[in-house]
DNA sequence: AAGAGTTTCTGTACATGTAAGAAAAGTTAG
DNA sequence: CTAACTTTTCTTACATGTACAGAAACTCTT
């Protein structure tokens, strides 16, 4: 493993490429061509180097796509001004990184990662964290509190768009409205009544509902 | 794309593998040797086949892990008695769905699959509807509220496996504690105030706990 | 200057998912 | 029986991530 930055300022053969350099080039082809374009042999041959040399600077392709995301972050994340009342503080920076996490939808594969994610989101973790805390919830709670809230956020993200890539397959598709189509009323009365309506019920963003319903209930809790 | 059950009863050549015994075979490898021994190489040398013969009955791999979870739901999900008060059901429900899933780690890849998943846990998703329902919701919020409970099941699901195959991970591991040693005092005081705390705190099991706080605030907002 | 040590890069090789097309094994029409 | 047709299987081939082994390009010591 080499360390991201090493201590001593030249030993053994100077390197060619950088980390940084590859980032942005990643950065470049994703942006250009979507996720599906970044291939380790593409991002070698983008930065005029092999594929295996990346390998010394990132430890493989999962990596490299996390610190992707938090370039990403690290560029986008704007703080926003928060509401001074903590309960819509911890809606607004939880909303706040919904909506960058969002905007980039091939962070899918990664999102999956970790409950913080990269240092430039650690101020909002901060922010949801001490708005609990404002709220009159102990510390322990209040981070408990917040990972229910990252549940919450990256499994909307991670199932929204998931699903989004299936609507696009008509095979699948299809075979959803079959289920409903297939319904047993009287077992699943409720299910049934909703059947025609779930497309359109499911497609709506309600991702804002869910968590201020989320943010309540953890304060009742109290 | 072959149907799953072909109307005509023999025309061509006969197959000498189906849908089903892939399947049974795949949970065989999947349960002796993890998700990671799955392979369609694999899996087709031990149904005694070619690998690209697989795909006549099956899409692709993903489609083989979704049906692999379906199977696993169908012989595992059993219905437990639900408690009479909708609340509890609720609660109950979504905890049993949780407690299945939790059970076999490998289904990660594919949770992010949708928000209904086998037909066999659509009686979960009636009775979670049903409930929300019975709490006197309207019929389409309580759609939006089962969704948002699947959001926050799932999520804890994705984000809580990930983050243990993290965990055995020595090197990122070393790197969330340097996250959490570097903290600034003065501008993230709870995370630094939480700092030595984190890890045990996260790694305690509050799906429960947050389940139930999501779910009284999605019936506060009545 | 020669060697030792260290880091980075390159070349080759393998396992994997799967696309494309040919071959096989039936059924049915003539 | 032969030819056409259909469905399944097999063969071959490619793109991808990455392990491994060494070569290359430096600095530091002697």
């Amino acid at each position: 493993m080499p360390q991201p930055s090493a201590p001593r300022k030249t030993l053994g053969r100077p390197p060619r490429i950088s980390r940084e350099e590859i980032i942005a080039t990643a950065r470049r082809i994703v942006d250009e061509g979507g996720v599906g374009r970044l291939t380790m042999r593409r991002l070698a041959a983008e930065v005029g180097s092999t594929p295996m040399a990346l390998y010394h600077h990132v430890r493989d392709k999962e990596e490299l796509l996390v610190l992707l995301l938090d370039d990403y972050a690290a560029r986008t994340l704007r703080r926003p001004r928060l509401p001074d009342h903590p309960r819509e503080r911890i809606v607004v920076a939880a909303t706040a990184i919904h909506e960058a996490l969002a905007a980039c939808p091939w962070i899918v594969e990664v999102l999956t990662a970790d409950d913080l994610l990269s240092t430039s989101a650690l101020w909002f973790v901060e922010q949801i964290v001490d708005g609990l805390v404002g709220c009159g919830l102990p510390l322990d709670r209040a981070v408990h509190g917040y990972r229910a809230i990252w549940y919450y956020t990256a499994g909307e993200i991670v199932v929204r768009t998931t699903a989004a890539r299936r609507r696009a397959d008509d095979d699948r598709a299809t075979y959803r409205e079959q289920v409903f189509a297939d319904l047993d009323p009287s077992e699943l009365p409720r299910l049934t009544q909703a059947a025609d309506r779930w497309a359109p019920l499911t497609a709506e963003d309600t991702y804002r509902d869910g968590l201020q319903a989320l943010v309540d209930g953890l304060l009742a809790r109290r």
